[in-house]
RNA sequence: GCGAGGAUGGCCCAGCGGUACGGCGGCAGCCUGCUAAGCUGUUUCUCUAUGAGAGCGGGGGUUCGAAUCCCCCUCCUCGCGCCA
């Protein structure tokens, strides 16, 4: 949520912002029409509430002199039902404004470039020694600007689905049996590096000062629906059937959650908390993309970093779990580029996101394996989360950023790490995690 | 799942029909020639702000008036039961 003194006060940002991420000045408008409606209304029924409030009192020492008090109750009792029939009014236009409030997109960062569409991220760099098959070489140089450092492959690497298939590491089929598509059974030592990564992530984080927490893995619909812009990512989302319960699609949710409507000491801050937990997601709108394989699917292991935040600090939190990932995929040789996502492909919440994309040799493309948003005080207002300062409480920032999601990485080891009989080279730093180094 | 007890401001705790007591902590100030002790004020949210309203786990009800009484729900603690 954003904050709505600063919407009255000034709010060209908050227009510029809605116009750069492609929505129109309609919501703002209706916001201040609402908000004025609201505060007469407001107004109105305070003055009852005194008006009230006075002759209760009044009651009460006439009772105490054992003076007669009907006629006044009588005017306590039509005060009352003034006060009903404006609530009410003041209900309806509250809940809208609420609704309209909770549209309006967070500020942009002035750093974001302006468009639509994936295609205009804006490259930032690329890290590490890619593996081009030959026909990729051009889009390769082009998804880099031409920085990329490269491996030229005469022969194209195999697909992650086939070596899934061929190596007795994935049975997608009898998933598929008893869950339908997107489910797999992971087998043998392809189970074994997935908890090699979750083992390596988490002690990667650790070792940069995080707080590694298991959270729990469904939600309620209040706090879920404040850590994030639920009424869009509605149908990406597992709702349970008799519960008030939502499976969560990342630990992000219940991280930022966790604090809902505390207070902190200053000197708490920043708190880093990197997450461990399985992520749902339905896919919902995913129709025909990534259908084979695991690169995309309903479940996942992740590893998430988070930050709670003074404000002042939010930016170089940002850029600092940003270059936590890109250290983790450099520790594993995996070949990257990080771009600055444009404004028009950003959530409500962001102020700005890097998404973090591996290579992927045989797709001969860039896709994401993480994301790092900076949320800045937008999802703490809407949780509810504050520090106390000389000059009164204030909403931290939140910052979040993938650490290490298994199924995208797995399947990047599958691509980048092939070895010439058919296998798949385990990175040096998991080996001790492993126990083996290939897959064969 | 059953029974009993509980949820009050940042924390602890009192109040149990008349408009939230007290303590601790934080902040500001005073005093004292000291990093002590003491004193005063303040501490949540909202509004058109020297003023006012809301707020005692959430929602409803009774009443002129509800933290207090009644009903429903959630969560916590302790027993009992069941269970990986």
């Amino acid at each position: 949520m954003i904050d709505v003194k600063l919407l009255r006060e000034n709010p060209e940002p908050f227009y510029d912002s809605a116009r750069k991420r492609g929505f129109g000045k309609a919501e703002i408008d209706k916001f201040f029409t609402l908000d004025k409606q609201w505060r007469s209304i407001l107004k109105e029924v305070n003055d009852l509430r005194k008006d009230r409030n006075a002759y209760s009192l009044r009651i009460s020492e006439l009772i105490k002199k054992k003076e007669p008090v009907d006629e006044i109750k009588n005017l306590v009792r039509k005060t009352n039902a003034s006060i009903a029939e404006k609530e009410e009014i003041q209900k309806k236009v509250e809940d809208e404004r609420e609704e309209v409030l909770s549209l309006i997109p967070n500020v942009l960062h002035d750093s974001v470039y302006e468009a639509k569409g994936d295609e205009n991220n804006q490259f930032i760099r690329f890290d590490g020694k890619a593996l081009v098959y030959k026909d990729d070489l051009k889009e390769f140089l082009s998804q880099t600007l031409n920085t990329g450092s490269y491996d030229i492959s005469q022969t194209k690497p195999v697909s992650h689905v086939d070596l899934e298939e061929k190596l007795d590491i994935v049975d997608l089929e009898r998933a598929a049996k008893i869950s339908g598509s997107r489910f797999y059974f992971l087998k043998n030592r392809l189970l074994k590096l997935e908890l090699a990564l979750i083992n390596y992530g988490i002690d990667f984080l650790s070792a940069r000062g995080f707080t590694t927490v298991s959270p729990p893995f469904m939600m309620n619909y209040d706090p879920l629906s404040k850590a994030t812009d639920i009424e869009t990512f509605k149908e990406s989302l597992y709702k349970l059937e008799n519960d008030d319960l939502y499976l969560i699609s990342t630990s992000e949710h219940p991280i930022a959650a966790m604090l809902k409507d505390e207070i902190l000491d200053e000197i708490e801050l920043p708190i880093r908390v990197a997450g461990l937990s399985p992520c749902f997601r339905r896919e919902a709108g995913a129709h025909g993309k990534d259908t084979k394989g695991i690169f995309r699917v309903h479940h996942f292991y992740k590893v998430e970093q988070f930050v709670f935040c003074k404000p002042e600090h939010s930016w170089d939190f940002h850029e600092e779990l940003t270059h936590n990932t890109e250290d983790l995929l450099r520790s594993l040789n995996i070949p990257f580029r990080v771009v600055s996502v444009c404004s028009g492909e950003l959530s409500r919440l962001n102020a700005k996101k890097y998404d973090i994309e591996a290579w992927y040799p045989s797709q001969g493309k860039f896709r994401e394996v993480a994301s790092s948003s900076n949320n800045t005080d937008f999802q703490a207002r809407s949780l509810n989360i504050r520090y106390r300062t000389k000059d009164g409480n204030r909403f931290v920032h939140t910052i979040n950023n993938t650490g290490l999601a298994t199924t995208r990485i797995m399947v990047c080891i599958m691509e980048n790490f092939q070895t010439a009989g058919g296998g798949i080279k385990i990175p040096n730093a998991l080996i001790p995690y492993t126990g083996f180094d290939e897959i064969n």
